[in-house]
DNA sequence: TTTAACTTTCAGAAGTTTCTGAAAATTGTA
DNA sequence: TACAATTTTCAGAAACTTCTGAAAGTTAAA
């Protein structure tokens, strides 16, 4: 397995910024090559094109089997496990999101519910009380946000990205008048389209 | 300063969140409690209710104030330096979410960028150039979903909450009568989850 | 059965991040 | 200016995370 400069970028960036998405470098590079290269792969090539150890590679696919981020196949005549990427970019994107979703999002809402229950004793915790509900009210606001988000298909996504940074007129379309132009004009970044083929 | 179990709670709680947000445990301790606390702190008083060192306090304030979730204040014939968190909740929440869509979306989007304009020099490449075009294309489409979003105001915020998941109606509105040819097959795939508990 | 092909586990090593506290730097007042 | 109040820095210690590789475990086929 020798990766292609173009692979070898992809997956190291992957690596650095996988930590950030939730799982810790080797992990983000494991999910990186396994989302580019369309073969099924098994753990001894994973090691080998990330130069990593055998029980590394172990250990990294079993937590994107707790993620539902990579899928298991067999091939025919040969005992030992291949992997792919589990579904679509999309469908990881939206898995990655969901997963975050219940892991971080959750269990705040959880707490900050509890803590807004019990009655404040005095003006000091009657104002944090205030603030509680404050972050409660916008981290639930987040988390149906996320929740519809996530519920979306393949179809509505494009939709929503045609809308491109049309939200604004959409608010306005919702809620009637709003006259109060603050001309906020999005600069939106084009993209040049550099293969020519429309992707897939 | 001695803090009641509500503001305890909280801020224990956000400091282990905090590290999921792009910060450290003290440092999110440190913003949780600036937040709740509605009056301006200072280094020794935010050192003693957290219970770490004065020179970790004045890192942590270093890093949020390079996040701009801070502001300093001076009280009348007091020397030290006061803190309070920056603006409202939403402002807060927007900050986090705009530096964090710097640090994290940005670079990608760059090296997706540059990926894309060499030319692939066999079938493999252009399979992987493929799914980056896709990567990419997600990626943008969520660059600017969040650029828009942390433009909203107030007021537009508070229209969002109501929509509440009325996002779909929303979608089929603007891109009209579309009759629902389309079956939602929301779920695609299905992995085999062999779910282990997470690895210790 | 037994064996070989393969996967998983886990103790300790290596690497990384965070924290402390004493010393250095800065600032305001007299 | 001198000094005291305050903040910042940073080397090393402590805490935490990740990685390796040998050993244990599992499985399929002979």
């Amino acid at each position: 397995m020798k990766l292609s400069n173009q692979a070898q970028a992809f997956v190291l960036h992957f690596g650095e910024m996988g930590s950030r998405w939730g799982f810790n470098r080797t992990v983000g590079q494991m999910f990186a090559l396994l989302t580019i290269h369309s073969e099924p792969l098994n753990a001894d090539q994973l090691a080998e094109a990330l130069k990593i150890s055998r029980g590394n590679v172990s250990m990294g696919l079993k937590e994107l089997q707790a993620w539902r981020l990579i899928e298991l196949h067999h091939q025919p005549g040969d005992r030992k496990d291949y992997f792919t990427a589990a579904g679509s970019i999309w469908d990881l994107a939206r898995t990655v999101f969901e997963e975050r979703r219940k892991r971080e999002l959750d269990p705040t809402l959880t707490l900050l519910r509890q803590l807004l229950l019990t009655d404040p004793r005095d003006e000091q915790e009657a104002q944090a009380q205030e603030k509680i509900q404050e972050v409660y009210s916008l981290l639930e606001m987040l988390d149906q946000f996320a929740n519809t988000l996530s519920k979306l298909d393949h179809k509505d996504l494009h939709k929503l990205m045609k809308l491109g940074s049309g939200l604004n007129k959409l608010l306005d379309l919702k809620a009637g008048v709003k006259a109060k132009a603050t001309t906020k004009t999005t600069n939106t970044t084009t993209t040049k389209s550099t293969t020519g083929k429309k992707a897939k």
